[in-house]
DNA sequence: TAACTTAGCGAGTGATCACTCACTTTCATG
DNA sequence: CATGAAAGTGAGTGATCACTCGCTAAGTTA
């Protein structure tokens, strides 16, 4: 991978997450990234080839996220981290996570690649004895789905007192 | 107010929704709601114009879904009342909220039109005895607007299991 | 070093974009 | 019925769109 398409995904990125795609040209992403416009589409074929470079890396990116979750087996740590998890996101990567939020309204946006997440959030959720663990989960995966949308539009600092009352709440 | 206008902003709303702003080109609203494209100039001076005309309906809207809840005021009520919030909205609004919750992703978006329905479920919350009132509106809140999401993506049905287990966790 | 592949450029291309404008039709009112 | 305003038309307009193509520069391998 070179420098100048480097260059392209990420400017491609950024843009796409502020802009959205339709708002966003391929010259502009070409001016930003200092390349010919031309070069884009060597690289990635046409304006939809480079979207999907990106959404690509989404699958990836999540699983680095859910693993320390995924291999937890103290059901209670799976839950708090669960909690966590809006919170540990690196803030370089918001505008990457804005952009998949954003997609997630275009039609033909696959999802749901949190379902082993969910998945997990049961099991811990019938170990610690909730009788309705499935609903349970899907409840919590609401809340972090919520959570997640309002720290990338207004900041991590805008959710921070929610976390310690989930821990709170879900340690009972 | 004429036909033809009605048309334009049914029309625009719907396409808005499904292909984005960007995504849609003043001459297919033009050509789906029947009208020449000059029309759409005449009567809301430019795109972005017609979809302030379209969001403006949005605060009375949010009003009118909201509004028995904010003049209930038996507080188990009110929780009541707002878990159900996603599950009456009327199916043919859903193009509408669609494009709200597009909406929130766009840079310049003003929100937050939940501030006196959050307000309302904390006093409620209060009463109830609950001891982090207002934290626990702020997550009812995350659920509810998460939960509205699944429901405008997925269809009413994909989250219906959900609404009987809020009622029974928030009525113990 | 010769031959070949990949990276990169930048001036095009037709299509489509939001928007204008001169014009006609419809409609309300005295 | 006359008149003026509002509604509606459709052929333009320049700008910008995604994308192409002929070309050169830089690397790679035999």
């Amino acid at each position: 991978m070179t420098d100048k398409k480097k260059n392209i995904l990420a400017v491609a990125l950024e843009l796409f997450a502020n802009d959205g795609f339709n708002g966003t040209s391929t010259s502009k992403i070409a001016k930003e990234a200092g390349v010919s416009e031309g070069l884009i589409f060597r690289h990635f074929e046409n304006k939809n080839g480079l979207l999907h470079a990106i959404v690509q890396q989404a699958v990836e990116r999540i699983h680095i996220l859910i693993e320390p979750i995924l291999i937890e087996n103290e059901p209670k740590e799976v839950v708090r981290k669960s909690i966590e998890l809006p919170f540990v996101v690196p803030q370089h990567e918001y505008p990457f996570w804005k952009l998949q939020f954003k997609l997630k309204w275009e039609n033909d946006y696959a999802g749901d690649k949190m379902q082993p997440f969910i998945e997990k959030l049961t099991w811990a959720f019938a170990k610690l004895g909730y009788e309705q663990a499935q609903e349970e989960a899907e409840v919590l995966n609401h809340i972090i789905d919520s959570i997640s949308a309002g720290i990338l539009r207004e900041g991590r600092q805008s959710q921070e007192n929610l976390k310690e009352f989930l821990f709170y709440k879900y340690d009972k």
